[in-house]
DNA sequence: AACTTAGGCGGTGAACTTTA
DNA sequence: TAAAGTTCACCGCCTAAGTT
């Protein structure tokens, strides 16, 4: 059920507000696994735990962020999952804020941070500031009929359900009409949803378990978390950046019962320096313990002066 | 037929509020 | 005070309707 917008548009581009600590941060982040924190620090399913978990990671409280913007109350932030399909790269729509707040406010500044569907890996980062067409855009939805024109930015409001209060929301479309969603990243591999569904189902909803290929050739690929031999269809690793893979039964325990995917070691993202090579494989493997999950914050000496401007 | 997209509703635990 | 119910903060997931 679409509602019409109750806020009307600023009419002029925002001003740019930058925050020196925060770009340090975001660069920081490049190659950051988002699975570790979210299994320590946010509840198992939920499903805004990576989200929650970036925000851990950049040292920010889970507080209610009503009206103020997540940083410092000068720029938003915004996760945004995407995967290849086809070639491309690909996202959802994106909740703004509740139809209570200014969307417009919300968006006049934002950290976009890109992380990966399959890894929950962050892959990229832009900032951006509500300006030029892509506000244009955006605010012709203004002038457009919620149900029929499709416009980028709509309101979503629940049929019966009351539990959920309506809410500002952008389009995909226009997260890549706008060049919000780079054409190509790295570190962005294919997603089947409907394989991801299933395979959950097939034990006991648990998360598929990754295996990184690294040019083995067929029938030597080992699980990483118990040494079982691990099949996969390896052209299509090769070709596509992963592919379903089923584990040896014999000695596996639960190990062998989970779902297993097999991903193109070669396609993870590298930082430039945090957290390294070795430790970003170890947690899309899944072999970095609880104690060994740090924060970003806590490795990215915030500077006297964060050079507001 | 196969694939893509838009639209609609769902899930989770913690924090908070109301009732007993 | 304790227990029970509700809201909140996060988008994620599924599917019918379009497209190719």
């Amino acid at each position: 059920m679409r509602l019409p917008l109750r806020h009307p548009p600023p009419g002029r581009d925002a001003p740019e507000l930058r925050c020196a600590h925060l770009e340090a941060l975001a660069d920081a982040a490049l190659g950051l696994a988002l699975r570790p924190a979210a299994a320590v620090f946010t509840a198992q399913r939920s499903r805004g735990r990576f989200g929650n978990a970036l925000q851990w990671h950049l040292g920010l409280e889970p507080h209610d962020g009503l009206a103020q913007l997540d940083w410092e109350d000068r720029i938003e932030l915004k996760i945004i999952t995407v995967w290849r399909r086809g070639g491309r790269i690909v996202c959802d729509k994106l909740k703004v804020c509740d139809l209570a707040l200014d969307p417009w406010h919300k968006l006049s500044n934002v950290l976009w941070v890109f992380v990966d569907r399959l890894t929950r890996v962050v892959v990229g980062h832009r900032f951006w500031r509500l300006a030029g067409p892509a506000r244009a855009a955006l605010e012709a939805s203004w002038r457009m009929d919620p149900h029929f024109d499709s416009p980028p930015l709509f309101v979503e409001a629940r049929e019966q359900d009351d539990r959920q209060a309506p809410a500002y929301y952008v389009s995909s479309q226009w997260l890549r009409d706008a060049g919000i969603v780079p054409d190509d990243l790295h570190g962005v591999f294919p997603f089947d949803a409907a394989w991801w569904r299933d395979a959950r189902a097939s034990f006991r909803r648990a998360e598929p378990l990754f295996t990184l290929w690294r040019g083995e050739a067929e029938g030597q690929l080992r699980c990483p978390r118990c040494g079982g031999r691990v099949r996969a269809e390896l052209a299509r690793v090769r070709e596509e950046g992963g592919s379903p893979a089923v584990h040896e039964l014999s000695g596996g325990g639960e190990c062998a019962l989970r779902p297993h995917y097999v991903i193109d070691a070669t396609r993870l993202p590298l930082g430039p320096h945090n957290p390294g090579r070795l430790e970003l494989e170890e947690a899309v493997e899944g072999r970095l313990s609880e104690e060994r999950v740090w924060r970003l914050t806590d490795r990215v000496i915030e500077p006297e002066d964060h050079l507001h401007w």
